[in-house]
DNA sequence: TTCAGGATGCGC
DNA sequence: CGCATCCTGAAA
C-alpha cells in the first residue's frame, strides 16, 4: 500500500510536551492522519482551542475533576481525548505533565488527502463545510470513541509535520459562554484567513511567524 | 435567529 | 431523575 504520509514523518513526545498554549500553536500546520479499512483521510490542522485544568472553568477538568471521560487528561501529552457531545464525536489532544488535566481540542482542519472519503463519510459535496467546525472534522475524518487514550504517534491516527503557518490569530474560545470569567480566555488559536476556520472572529492578537522550520 | 437531537456526567 | 453541554443541520 503506498502511503502519502507515514511513522517517519510522524511529531515525536518532545513536541506533545510543549506548554499547552504553545502546543495549541504549535499544532496549527500539522498533519492529521487517519487511517482505516475505507482509506486514508489526512488535513491540516487550522483552528485549534487549549484547554487548562484546575483553573480553567471552561474544561471538563475543571477543579481537577477526574471522572472515566476526562481520565485521559491526566496522563501523558500525545494521547487522544475524544468524547461525545450531543450527537457528536470531538476530539482532542491530550497535553500537559502527567497529573495535569490539560488538553488541546481540534476544531478544523483543511483537507488534504482522502476528500472523496469525507465526502461520503459527511454526506455532502466538498465545501469548507466537510471539516470546518469540531464535529464536521471528525466525522470527515473517521475519528469516534474508540480512538480514546490512543498515542498520536502510532497509527493509525497519528501527527506529522506539516506546514509552518505565515500567520497566526488568538481570540475567545466558542460555544463557553456559561464558563465565568475564562470565556474571555484568548486561547483560540487559528491559522489567519484560512476559510476553513470554523467561525470569524476578531482577532485579540496576531502573531507572525518568524521562520523557524518545525 | 431558534431549536431538537440524544451521549455523557453530575447533582439531587 | 433532571438538567447542562468544548455542536450541527434544518426550519423560520
Amino acid at each position: 500500500m503506498d502511503e502519502q504520509y507515514n511513522l517517519s514523518s510522524a511529531v515525536n513526545n518532545r513536541f506533545f510536551e510543549q506548554p499547552t498554549l504553545e502546543l495549541a500553536s504549535s499544532l496549527l500546520g500539522c498533519i492529521l492522519v487517519k487511517e482505516t479499512e475505507e482509506g486514508t483521510a489526512a488535513g491540516i490542522i487550522v483552528e485549534t482551542e487549549a484547554y487548562i485544568g484546575p483553573m480553567d472553568q471552561a474544561a471538563h477538568s475543571y477543579n481537577n475533576r477526574r471522572t472515566k471521560r476526562t481520565e485521559v487528561m491526566f496522563h501523558q501529552a500525545g494521547l487522544a481525548y475524544t468524547y461525545v457531545m450531543h450527537t457528536h464525536t470531538l476530539f482532542n489532544v491530550v497535553s500537559g505533565e502527567e497529573g495535569n488535566p490539560e488538553a488541546v481540542l481540534i476544531r478544523a482542519i483543511e483537507p488534504l488527502e482522502g476528500l472523496d472519503l469525507m465526502i461520503t463519510r459527511r454526506g455532502m459535496p466538498a465545501s469548507p463545510n466537510l471539516t470546518n467546525g469540531p464535529g464536521k472534522l471528525t466525522k470527515a475524518m473517521g475519528i469516534k470513541m474508540s480512538d480514546y487514550g490512543h498515542p498520536l504517534t502510532e497509527k493509525p491516527l497519528y501527527l506529522t509535520q506539516g506546514i509552518v503557518p505565515d500567520s497566526i490569530s488568538a481570540g475567545k474560545r466558542i460555544g463557553i459562554d456559561n464558563s465565568g470569567e475564562a470565556k474571555d480566555y484568548p486561547w483560540r488559536f487559528w491559522i489567519t484567513g484560512n476559510r476553513y476556520v470554523s467561525r470569524h472572529q476578531n482577532a485579540d492578537k496576531i502573531i507572525l511567524n518568524k521562520g523557524e522550520s518545525k
